[in-house]
DNA sequence: TATTATTAATTAGTACACTATTTATTTGCT
DNA sequence: AGCAAATAAATAGTGTACTAATTAATAATA
């Protein structure tokens, strides 16, 4: 590759995930409209529906994102009528976050969003295993050099 | 693959994305932090290294974001000394994008970034390849099933 | 030519996402 | 017990991203 060629957007692996990421949200939303939820709340969700009753630093563990960026989140899921927050009696620093009755029966909606999903980007079952299983090892190899 | 373990999120394709995209970003940002851009000022940067003098939209079609996320995103760049806004002659509704000395001057700096970034991410050029043609697949679909 | 449609950029408003800081509480240690 | 360190949330401030609406200029057409 010659030095013309370096810093081409098309040609960077970080501008093909950014953007494919951003392609995908997209095709998200329309599935998600019914719900009226965003992505991101739309994985709190399932980070949820998974364990209810968690703290918002268990959220942001489940999202990988940052504690305030869970914050604001769950109080938009809680303005929506989908989670309750409530102080922990044990240890008063702590936020509990549960499900509502109207959050809870929300997963039954949200199970035909994955093959809807599936079809919308047009990648099957083990297409996309391949490819999680690639971008995980990214993931780990970034984790990993970051933690010494 | 049972009903319990289709909302999982860590099974989830565009969740791996999603969490990776965030994880090389903040990676970029070390790496750009010298240069005093941020990841989507720096893929600014690059469309106009490719093509000095170009429109606002052409810049948002080269990030592939709306021309409302490329308007403040060139402002910024304008304020940090490296690009000046020009109404066009011929045509009032454009504006035209120039690199400033200083803007040029940091492409010598920004040839140093992809090698810096395999190297933080652990992937080489081959693997990156293979990854990048998968992503644009996706992205192809996509556009492909919303032109009709 | 006058009107309508289109185009380019911007603005308004909402929702992430990040770093750094603050507040309140709990732990650990001497 | 008393005080420093650590922890959990929240807040402050900046920078994306998005949709929808607005403004101004140009193109198209009846």
């Amino acid at each position: 590759m010659d030095e013309g060629e370096l810093l081409k957007i098309e040609d960077q692996l970080c501008f093909a995930l950014y953007s494919t990421s951003r392609a995908i949200t997209k095709e998200y939303a329309v599935l998600l409209e019914t719900m009226g939820v965003t992505y991101p709340q739309y994985l709190a969700l399932m980070v949820l529906w998974q364990r209810d009753g968690i703290l918002v630093q268990d959220i942001a563990k489940g999202l990988e994102v940052d504690q305030a960026t869970a914050t604001p989140l769950v109080k938009r899921l809680e303005k929506l009528g989908f989670v309750t927050r409530k102080r922990s009696a044990a240890d008063e620093r702590r936020v509990e976050v549960y499900l509502t009755e109207t959050g809870k029966e929300l997963y039954k909606t949200a199970l035909a969003v994955p093959h809807g999903l599936g079809c919308a980007i047009g990648v099957d079952q083990a297409r996309a295993k391949k490819l999680i299983d690639e971008l995980n090892n990214i993931k780990a190899f970034i984790a990993k050099k970051n933690e010494e």
